[in-house]
DNA sequence: CCCTATTTGCGAATTATTCGCAAATAGGGT
DNA sequence: ACCCTATTTGCGAATAATTCGCAAATAGGG
């Protein structure tokens, strides 16, 4: 039998299975857009929330998610499948993905020119703007 | 008599030259790092708590300042002076700018492939490090 | 099946942000 | 310089977001 996904990702890691962590990684995964802690405690109502907040810290140590800034100010996360971005409307918030990001060029420019870094980990790229139907009206 | 360039910024936007807009104003000029709304509050004692969301609201419309994501998950503001970015170490939180971002061939590039969005107007740049200081250690 | 280290849920504390409204005030007109 | 009014501020309190401490529950190795 198949083991599935959200074991496979907890076990790689060392990680406990435990029933909220997969219910935090399902919410995660059922959705295509980066989601708040606040959404999914609304969501997976069965999971404290200081439990969802606790689990969501922990995912990201491990690399299982990263954390997402849109303009709102508000915290997002979402599974860290691939190396991809978001286009995210201004108006409405809607988002789409985007791949092709070729942020190597400007960090190793950046850090040609550092003062005081010589290693880069992540980094994070968002575009906004209006979605079709947004700038329609 | 020469105006000061925090009277300037607002009248050029024809917003109201007040007290605590010229304190924020300050505030955000006399550091290097982009602030949190809180650390403002701290710092003008002066200037009331609300008043200063408010304010920092009212500079990211007017164009006078913008929003900056860093890992932490605060919000944070810095004065929209020019475009550049920056490198933020993830263990003390130190920031470095940089410029030289050509995020222009990544942003026609995603719109080019965009079933969604037909507009780009602005993007967020950050690069996450270690500075020297905290990878020696 | 036990045993223990880990994780969870709960309740409550903190911290961040926003709101409503009356008092204060900037700046145009005179 | 002085009114007048639309705007902005401060205050107090509400709301929302996040974190904490600790006792109870539980995953998973032996």
């Amino acid at each position: 039998m198949k083991e599935s996904i959200e074991h496979k990702a907890l076990r790689e890691r060392g990680l406990r299975i435990t029933q909220p962590r997969i219910v935090v990684y399902r919410a995660l995964a059922d959705v295509k857009a980066p989601l708040t802690a606040q959404e999914i405690v609304h969501s997976a109502r069965l999971v404290d929330q200081a439990t969802v907040y606790r689990t969501l810290e922990l995912f990201v140590e491990a690399g299982i998610a990263r954390k997402v800034n849109l303009q709102s100010g508000l915290v997002r996360y979402e599974l860290n499948s691939d190396d991809h971005h978001h286009l995210t409307c201004t108006r409405c918030e809607r988002v789409e993905d985007f791949r092709g990001c070729h942020v190597e060029k400007i960090s190793s420019h950046a850090l040609a020119h550092s003062r005081f870094f010589s290693t880069i980990t992540s980094h994070s790229l968002e575009l906004f703007g209006l979605c079709n139907s947004c700038s329609r009206t």
